[in-house]
DNA sequence: GTGCGACCTATCCATATGGACAGGTGGCCT
DNA sequence: AGGCCACCTGTCCATATGGATAGGTCGCAC
């Protein structure tokens, strides 16, 4: 994964001196291009950097210590590695304030990124360019940067909420993908060469971590949470 | 839905007689601005409008009457919009080259798309700068440009399949939705004011639809189709 | 009006599912 | 050693599911 093709950490320096200083990351060179033009319109906004795979973010964070980073966790096959990264930028430079630049929203993301110190969630498809350059000088001057319809979906999870969602065992997930496929107990388990009654027990936790009732409720869930 | 937030069709005529005249066609500004900041690099391509939803793609194209249209078919709430457009823009403009700007790769839109009259189905995420410059001119010229991925699903598909999928009918997805929440037939029943028999008539149907065998699949399939 | 398609209802039945038990193994930590 | 956890196995049982089959209504197009 994580193709080479963008330069990668790149053609930067064109405001060393700026007031806020951004590392862009995202896998699409797309993207990467238009966060740095909207937010070079505006003089005290720089991008120093752009990112394209997880070992590029923390290697431009290193470097050049930026005031904001924008990035979108999805940048390779594990979301969670983009969670991990969030936790260890804050835990490194505790300065840089971090804005997620998501694709939509992910209720579970959302709430693990703040909690590994996130200050920011943005929806690349509902965001307008003004909103975007806010944004970044808005969490700059220490304060936070939400959609507004993530504001009310934050209040809603944090209302109820204490078990956001049990990870899954790698177990677990073999089964619930064959389960997406429409297997039956009785086929899983010979694919994986276990008893039916294991496959039940599987597929019982997963239920139950997940809070659903039903194989289909569990595919659903499975896949909106990219678990699948 | 669509919101207002772009200029829409906004500040173009930076080069009205380049050799390349491109509409670009996405929900998200960043993608927008970053398209068009690629593309501008090379001086023969100029991109003349931005539409961020399906009311203004066939303004601009009415407008400007470009050679190349780069859509991403999401622009709203429903993708088949996106690939009626395609064949509106191929009978209406038939000197309008078409390029998907996708954001994953969907094997059915694909399809649909090149019999809608597309020529050319990019992926966002692994693109690089020069490959999006390129494909614009590539088609512009006549030819095509697919990823390299692409022609091997392409191959693929066009192999085996002649029933791409049958579009389930209105009820059906109202079932299909329910059944992704996890809802039984009785539930299903009792919910839409039907008997459980006629649901489980519509689950058959639905099955049937889309190639599958049990409830788990179907949402799979659902899901990954953009039914629910 | 006839035909057609989408929608609705019903019965029968073998099989699968989901839930509740009770238990056994091996690895890892303290 | 004991505790814990992930993994494994099994039995029992009420209920749901999927498949087959046979019908009925309504609106729309030819």
């Amino acid at each position: 994964m994580a193709e080479r093709q963008g330069p990668g950490p790149s053609h930067a320096q064109r405001a060393p001196y700026a007031n806020t200083r951004v590392v862009v990351a995202d896998r699409s060179v797309i993207i990467r291009v238009g966060v740095r033009a909207i937010l070079e319109r505006h003089p005290d906004t720089a991008v120093v950097a752009e990112a394209n795979n997880y070992n590029s973010v923390k290697d431009a964070i290193d470097e050049h210590n930026p005031d904001v980073l924008l990035i979108d966790l999805d940048l390779g096959d594990d979301t969670n590695k983009g969670l991990s990264i969030c936790a260890d930028v804050t835990e490194s430079h505790p300065e840089t304030k971090i804005i997620i630049l998501a694709s939509s929203v992910n209720e579970l993301i959302l709430v693990e990124a703040i909690r590994n110190g996130a200050v920011g969630y943005l929806v690349k498809d509902r965001l307008s360019a003004e909103e975007l350059s806010r944004a970044v000088r808005t969490v700059n001057s220490g304060e936070q940067a939400f959609g507004k319809d993530i504001t009310a979906i934050l209040a809603r999870a944090v209302g109820q909420r204490q078990s956001p969602q049990q990870a899954l065992s790698s177990r677990e997930i073999e089964v619930v993908k064959l389960i997406a496929e429409g297997q039956s107990n009785k086929a899983i388990a010979s694919n994986l060469y276990i008893s039916e009654g294991t496959v039940k027990f599987h597929v019982k936790n997963a239920f139950e971590k997940l809070g659903v009732h039903t194989r289909a409720e569990l595919v659903r869930r499975a896949s909106s949470s990219k678990i699948i």
